[in-house]
DNA sequence: GGTTCGAAGAGTTCTAGAACACGTGCATCC
DNA sequence: GGATGCACGTGTTCTAGAACTCTTCGAACC
């Protein structure tokens, strides 16, 4: 009757197709851009707009340098789950332990500067923690604080206080909001190192910034977890509520 | 030190704080895009491409046909307490009337008909209600009912009884769910004259679709109410939890 | 009074490239 | 062993248009 649809909205339409019947599964790497345009039939800027609209759904990655991937399905569903990722999600009843690496004061990459609203090259302190679940690497945690905090903190036994006990005990400190965000990464050498684990293997990488009630930053958290891939964000308020379905 | 920012950012940029300092208010119509994309010295790609950063983040709206306006500000805020629209919203202390204007029985418009799972051309009950504050017309409320419950809802004193305790004590029937879409419109000629204001003034338009325990849609709400403009939807759950700040 | 039609204004889709920027991996150098 | 640098593959930004569609508004027509 009429071709009045986009044809880019065609192109998603197909890729969408299939990413549902499983042609293309999670994780796996599209062709590249200019293939899937000429493949298509179509301009490279046009093609492009229809992996915006797949971007927006969530059903796409894509990545500078790297490719197009398939996203993790659904992921909202499984997160209402995911109470505080980082640290106690391990708390499963297995045997958790965990080891100080150290602590260092270093110059912070944008990221963390941004959350810590460190100024530029100023230094911030980190203590770095392995945690094992049954005597094996589960993640490899960084926390970084600002520079003063830091210093008060350094001076606690963190190898048997838990980094938020020594907050709020030795500092006054109580965390009352805190932001995550949890995305696949690859793990780098240092990072595969300490965790047992050849370099580059799929990882969770999940970021956190913890406040306190005045809306100061007071903790960013970046965890490795060796495993599968997917990236969301979420809002937690403490104390925790009950899960709502 | 380097220019390494995206044109289109810095557009972006600069229309975003024409809308902070109120150089451009809400509501305003922008320049439209081939007169943008010239005064910017870029084509009109790359215009859009800014538009689209700004749309999504809600600080414009795009209408096909008619011109990019300045979207009203961060309604996500307001709509946590917004309760419910259609109705008791305007219980705020005012003066708060409600004139039947009738009773009718019509074929609907397919998404009432959708909402309320009627057959084609099926017939349903309409309830048109005029809200006034304080003497003066505030909304105009359809509310659009299966024509079984319809029939025996007509045969109540609407002018004195709300339309839920009729369908409560009458019938029995309790709204257990109700999902809301508020979106902004401009008034026809027959809304416009109830209403007292001319055709064409923007206003609300709420849509409401409350149903029973069992999921059986029971009422669908269509409310005007001439003011600002906005779209959200949510869900409610009654009882009504407290306000989640 | 209502309806129909068409022109004008505005957003949308698309082409065919060219140049740029980012991540990775490997080779090289200390 | 660790740092440095470069090439390659891949996504990103941008140009300069042309053609299409949607909405409104007024004029002409019942």
């Amino acid at each position: 009757m009429n071709a009045r649809v986009p044809r880019y909205h065609r192109i998603a339409e197909t890729l969408r197709e299939k990413i549902r019947d499983g042609e293309l599964r999670a994780g796996a790497r599209l062709d590249n851009q200019r293939q899937l345009a000429k493949s298509f039939g179509v301009t490279l800027m046009t093609l492009r707009q229809a992996l915006a609209v797949l971007e927006r759904e969530d059903l796409i990655v894509r990545r500078h340098g790297l490719g197009t991937f398939v996203a993790a399905p659904s992921i909202d569903y499984d997160i209402l789950q995911l109470r505080r990722f980082a640290g106690d999600l391990l708390a499963l009843g297995e045997q958790v332990a965990t080891r100080v690496l150290g602590t260092r004061f270093v110059v912070p990459d944008r990221r963390v500067a941004l959350a810590l609203a460190a100024p530029e090259g100023a230094r911030v302190f980190v203590l770095e923690r392995l945690r094992l679940v049954d005597g094996h690497p589960m993640s490899l945690q960084r926390s970084y604080l600002p520079r003063q905090l830091g210093e008060e903190i350094a001076r606690a036994d963190l190898e048997t206080t838990p980094l938020g006990d020594a907050l709020e005990f030795k500092l006054g400190i109580v965390i009352a909001r805190a932001h995550e965000t949890v995305s696949a990464v690859r793990l780098g050498r240092r990072e595969a190192r300490e965790l047992g684990c050849s370099a580059g293997v799929a990882a969770f990488e999940s970021e956190r910034i913890s406040s306190d009630a005045g809306g100061r930053p007071v903790v960013f958290d970046r965890v490795f977890i060796p495993g599968d891939r997917f990236r969301i964000t979420r809002e937690l308020h403490y104390p925790l509520e009950g899960a709502t379905s």
